[in-house]
DNA sequence: CGAGCAATTGAGTCGCATCAAGCTAGGTGG
DNA sequence: CCACCTAGCTTGATGCGACTCAATTGCTCG
């Protein structure tokens, strides 16, 4: 346990912020949690499903996917997290239930126990109001997950899934381009899809001169022609930055 | 507006309570909130997709969906609320992004506004907390429900519902007979099937003795039996109520 | 008693899974 | 520096589960 990566939780606090209202004070409290260093190897599941854990995952550098899974072993992936998100906050204050957590890649972890973080929320209200919202947004995500595997193709899937990140990691605006460290594989748990299907679907995206993905990384070459091949509606990632939405709703006069 | 209603809400605590430790004044509080009861016919869209809400509503009698929606109009079903369950508790403090409600049968709800809400959550942290917990149980089960829809077949994604709604019916056992009034169209909606292919796999777990759905009606005929075959794992539903688990995170000393 | 929606059944088709090879590139050791 | 190894990518052939289209049979209710 150390307090020397105060300064990498800010992408955290950022990504907050973006959502709520915290004061100086209350966004130095939260720089100010103690989190402990961890190093992840690739394909490493470092929250089994169904255990219950004691700490939350900051995710400093690399690429998780919470997954769920079916009796024979197929694996579903339901969430990527990237650089800046933590993974699951929301076992703070449920502490199991959401899926295990696998690196995809070499990762770098920053553990916050769910001690440090209750504590900090019963002190600041407006802290927990944003730790809620928070995870409300992932909810959010899990739903339109839920759309897109069920009632999209393919090719939507793929398509719909890329945007995704490409919101996610461009912070509002869609990334034309970035690192994506997944197999083919991977991608087809993520889209209920077997690696041979991904394969053609993503040379079918590429050929269409849409998006190309190719070692880790992702290129969207037409962002509206794939927003419509996948569907996609970036409401329920954006919506919160409409003003009149950052309310401090707990911490209320 | 009204406040006569103060006793519907009841199972609304009860379910609160199962999973958070509230004082009988804190309870009372929830009990108090004002609301409007308001009955919607079958069918009827009360909540829209990607619509700004200003109240939350509770299930005081009927059946509800939660849905989202495809460019071409598909629906997909993903969370059904049963009398006692606030469906929609976190527009409180996200009021946009998880999607439509839509009764499936005549149902009653009392609708309470998002500021009284976040006077009571800003008012009794641990409140807060319960509904913070509350929306996170809803979480699991959008999670689980991606699994089930990308990784079963369609034997095994009704018996997955079957089971989840059995338990939820049943409040911690499972019921053994329960109203489910859907059609066997809303059920395709919820598991990403057309209503042919339902009406095929419901009789095959008619004809395996598993299962019989009738009529809006559920007779569960072997509950192991449709437990194996839906794959299902209840820890998510039911882990909460374990020992240890009903913590006052937010209202710590 | 007819209107209308839901359930049921059948036949034909298609998207994606499955099975089975190669292929490629980065890494490793001799 | 080359031979090998392995993980991931690519491609082809074949089969099945679920969709589609279409018709018929209940039910329920005005």
């Amino acid at each position: 346990m150390n307090t020397e990566h105060q300064n990498a939780l800010a992408p955290f606090v950022d990504r907050l912020i973006a959502r709520s209202v915290l004061t100086a004070t209350e966004q130095e409290a939260i720089l100010a949690l103690p989190s402990q260093h961890v190093e992840v190897r690739a394909r490493h599941d470092f929250v089994r499903l169904r255990e219950e854990v004691t700490h939350s995952c900051f995710i400093a550098s690399g690429l998780v996917a919470r997954f769920g899974q079916s009796r024979d072993g197929l694996r579903q992936i339901t969430a990527f997290h990237v650089p800046g998100d933590m993974a699951d906050l929301h076992s703070a204050i449920r502490p199991i239930g959401l899926g295990g957590l696998t690196a995809l890649c070499d990762t770098v972890l920053l553990k916050i126990s769910h001690s440090d973080i209750r504590t900090l929320a019963s002190q600041y209200p407006a802290v927990a109001e944003a730790f809620w919202r928070d995870c409300m947004l992932d909810a959010a995500i899990l739903m339109e997950w839920i759309t897109n595997i069920g009632r999209h193709d393919a090719r939507a899937r793929l398509a719909h899934i890329l945007c995704e990140m490409a919101l996610r990691y461009g912070r509002g605006c869609a990334a034309a381009s970035y690192p994506f460290p997944v197999t083919q594989e991977q991608l087809g748990d993520a889209a209920s899809l077997t690696s041979v299907h991904v394969n053609r679907s993503l040379r079918g995206l590429r050929e269409e001169g849409l998006a190309d993905v190719r070692k880790g990384k992702v290129e969207i070459m037409d962002w509206e022609g794939l927003v419509r091949a996948g569907e996609f509606d970036p409401t329920y990632l954006v919506a919160d930055t409409a003003e009149g939405r950052q309310k401090r709703l707990l911490a209320a006069v």
